[in-house]
DNA sequence: TTCTTGACTTAGAATTGTTCTAATGTTAGA
DNA sequence: TCTAACATTAGAACAATTCTAAGTCAAGAA
């Protein structure tokens, strides 16, 4: 799902497009590293000087709240977003922390709805180990 | 494994068995509801009213050092504990905010050692949705 | 026994990440 | 243009975690 689509589709479920918030979904868009909550803010703060970061939070969890991004819980204590909402895989590099998109197919959860009686609403399939480029490095 | 093979491969490993380390075992032992840090900490705070969060914080990290207890980044800004390493999956629940363990079959990653040239060193496949219990609730 | 050393624990301060609050600004519709 | 609802802002408050410096403890050496 493009940019466009998105913000077509926010528009179309009444939500204010702000400056901000397209800004913010851009931002996603053009940094498809899974940026944390502070590098969206210092970066958009280039931009917009006057950007706060109650705006970034809450912008964030709007858009997360219309299933067009995706938080991360990788990393101890930080959040990270991803605006490619397809179910795949994330890798957590332990020496680098960053993260890194994966696939992995054959997943048994893909498509089901229910598990043990609770109902499946997201998948957040993650590893954790070092990333080729720190494997790269000595030690 | 159980709780004495556990703290019998702490001794072999020259790691110093401290009465505190083994109550924060033991508590997760007796406690398989993956509790918080907060949770740990005052549970054992009624026995021993001296323990200290840095303790349980440091012991938590030494234990999942060691392989023996498995740290959990299901829930946002908050860590979660299992003393069950063997490869399984977490569901959350977004309404109670408790933690499941649930059981797939046929993971594709299961074994496996690297994956698109970074090594795996942990699976955290984590599910999120609303729990039986908590559908049965009206909403 | 006493001393020494190194490892562990403690209390609380500091830091980091997130949420809240109250004031201000913006938008869309009447 | 007015109004009401919604959005943004700055910074305070809060929550989780990490750090620090002092105190405690256990084991080995003298």
């Amino acid at each position: 799902m493009s940019l466009k689509e998105k913000l077509a589709e926010l528009n179309e479920k009444g939500c204010t497009l702000t400056i901000q918030r397209h800004a913010i979904l851009e931002y996603l868009y053009e940094n498809r590293t899974h940026p944390t909550v502070e590098e969206i803010y210092y970066s958009l703060k280039e931009k917009f000087s006057t950007i706060s970061k109650a705006t970034v939070y809450n912008t964030l969890e709007l858009l997360s709240n219309y299933g067009l991004i995706q938080e991360i819980t990788i990393e101890k204590g930080k959040l990270h977003f991803d605006c490619e909402v397809k179910p795949h895989h994330h890798f957590f590099c332990r020496r680098c922390n960053r993260v890194y998109d994966v696939d992995v197919v054959g997943c048994p959860l893909a498509g089901k709805k229910m598990i043990d009686g609770h109902k499946i609403e997201e998948l957040r399939p993650y590893i954790i180990g070092t990333c080729s480029e720190c494997l790269k490095k000595k030690g």
